[in-house]
DNA sequence: GCGATTATTTAAAGCGCTTTAAATAATGTA
DNA sequence: TACATTATTTAAAGCGCTTTAAATAATCGC
């Protein structure tokens, strides 16, 4: 199918070494010899086997990433597909292939530790690191590069990681609300066994303190973000005897049920109920050259998986570095969701 | 970090030879030796390096997944998620990893041989294949597995598939309609350079062909699954003058653009008009414990990933062998949102 | 024009595994 | 007991690359 280094070699009239050197850019070649080399080698289709070059090298060239799925609620969370096109980007330019898997919550230290040990790959990308997460105290002691997408709480040692600032993001999206005149606003969050959703509560809780509002538990919810969790959610704190007049939604998708329920009980939503929801902006959902629907916090996950992707080249590129960190702050995109709190919004 | 084969074999006192052959079940190894290896091995945490293996046996242990993406529309397919968790769930059972790259268009022919060349994977996975997809005539004489998710038309050598059966299940939507009484059925359809969307739209046709309705081209869009697209598509439609009394989406995420246009021009989704979606049965969208909202003709893309994964790793366990295929059916599911035709259908 | 430098190329070892070919040990047969 | 079989183990080659250490070629200074 295609050669290698020997049989060109061979055809050059040169050593394997020198071939080698010259197609991997190593300045004690002469030009011409390069020159003569780097053509021989298209013209011949030669392409350097990986596998041999990683054993050479000691490098695989890979970067996994490890999704976890819990057992019980098989989800696939809706801004993976958005962040991994942006890490597959960053990783093409660099010569990296991303290696993806999905595993069960009881496979997982043993699936990090092989993927480790067989050298599958030299760095990780943690996903949905959870309150106090355990994977971080694992790859920091398997001596791997690795970087967080997220952040966990209650960690000692420092560790990598990329996050959107879910707590200041949260509270600005509160506050909004509150300039509205709204006083009860709902919450629906994600599980809160996540650590980005227990930072956005806290932000929320943190606007209502700052203005003097005691939060009511009825209003705060938290679910696995799917559209019925968001519809089901909705429902029920509108048939309260004293319902919100905006709800905060922790995901564009938990954000269609929110409005799925608002319009089936016959309230306008952004009129009769404001809305705000965090945007990850998922390719298909938010369309940024349209009138938003809804009124968000927005922040680019694709803009996320490139830097998680280029901060872990970055460490694998240089060990003895301190780890990074790099906070996103999020934009409050005003869509039509939202108003003015209506005086007395209407019984269920 | 862990030891290597040599370093086992020094501390048993037996050859590399022998821990090999004890490790990879080989039958010419004494029981007890073997078991001794065995705890050995576990007891020293050694495991194999991949790519020492790799380079030993030629097999990398990894699938390829390219997505395409176009640069002009940077869209990650809403299903690609669940696609992918089914497959990785396959993978991690036999040993293989699955190595993911999302690439554009002019990039993709080089990407398909550059990683067949640097053996980096053993087979691959085609998404979202086109009309006349010559992706599978260079994966064929390229010579290694590939597996089609979809199918490709106008090929003339057999390849290996696996594809919902789009124009049947279409038909089959269609023909759902027309018993309910509608007669002007609007398509809201992907963009027709896929695959996929142009069997659909021939079911569609065919139904209505059958039942001695001309098609009104009026009726039939086409464009990226979004619920932006979903919704302006819908909205141009009810404006004719002789809008549509039932709408087919070709996908849940533009259905819900649909649901949108309708319930905002003051229509009642199911009772003013019926709409019916292709349901891929994504994990944070379609949940079967629920009363559907659509009624849609369900196929689980988990499962069409699942046994894509089983294909092609029997394809390169089995060169020689045919190529296989497998046509899944579609399962009507009817929910809320249809209902019988509306004798005249109030003007906009 | 010659030894000293500097530039360029090469032989060979090594990465960690599998596997072929050969050796050794154990068992069976007469 | 000796020879043939069969069971088990091993030495060494090979997978295709990178890289160290050494060799050869070219260039320089005087």
């Amino acid at each position: 199918m295609s050669i290698n280094l020997k049989q060109l070699s061979e055809a050059l009239g040169l050593s394997q070494t020198t071939v080698s050197r010259a197609l991997n850019g190593y300045p004690e070649v002469k030009e011409a010899t390069r020159d003569r080399v780097s053509e021989a080698a298209r013209r011949l289709n030669y392409s350097p086997n990986s596998r041999a070059r990683g054993l050479a090298t000691g490098r695989s060239m890979a970067i996994g990433h490890v999704i976890p799925v819990s057992t019980q609620n098989e989800l696939v969370n809706p801004i993976f597909g958005d962040f991994v096109a942006g890490a597959s980007q960053t990783y093409s330019k660099h010569g990296y292939d991303m290696i993806l898997s999905l595993t069960e919550d009881e496979e997982e230290e043993r699936f990090y530790r092989s993927m480790a040990a067989q050298g599958r790959v030299d760095g990780f990308i943690v996903h949905g690191p959870r309150m106090r997460d355990d994977r971080i105290a694992l790859l920091a002691s398997l001596g791997i590069p690795f970087v967080v997408h997220g952040r966990s709480s209650d960690i000692i040692q420092p560790y990598s990681w990329v996050d959107v600032n879910n707590f200041q993001s949260f509270k600005r999206a509160t506050d909004f609300l509150l300039d509205f005149g709204h006083r009860r606003i709902g919450l629906i969050n994600g599980q809160e066994t996540m650590n980005f959703a227990v930072r956005r509560r806290e932000g929320y809780l943190k606007s209502l303190h700052d203005a003097g509002i005691n939060a009511d538990p009825v209003l705060m919810r938290s679910a696995e973000m799917t559209e019925h969790n968001g519809h089901r959610e909705t429902r029920a704190m509108l048939q309260l005897d004293d319902p919100p007049t905006a709800i905060l939604a922790s995901s564009p998708i938990s954000g269609l049920g929110v409005r799925r329920a608002i319009e089936e009980t016959g309230r306008k939503m952004g009129r009769d109920i404001s809305v705000i929801t965090h945007d990850d902006m998922i390719s298909y959902l938010t369309d940024p050259n349209e009138v938003p629907i809804f009124t968000a916090a927005r922040s680019s996950v694709r803009e996320a998986g490139r830097r998680c992707a280029e901060m872990v080249i970055d460490l694998v590129a240089n060990p003895g570095a301190d780890p990074q960190q790099l906070l996103l702050e999020t934009e409050l995109v005003v869509g039509q969701s939202t108003g003015p709190a209506r005086p007395a919004s209407r019984s269920k």
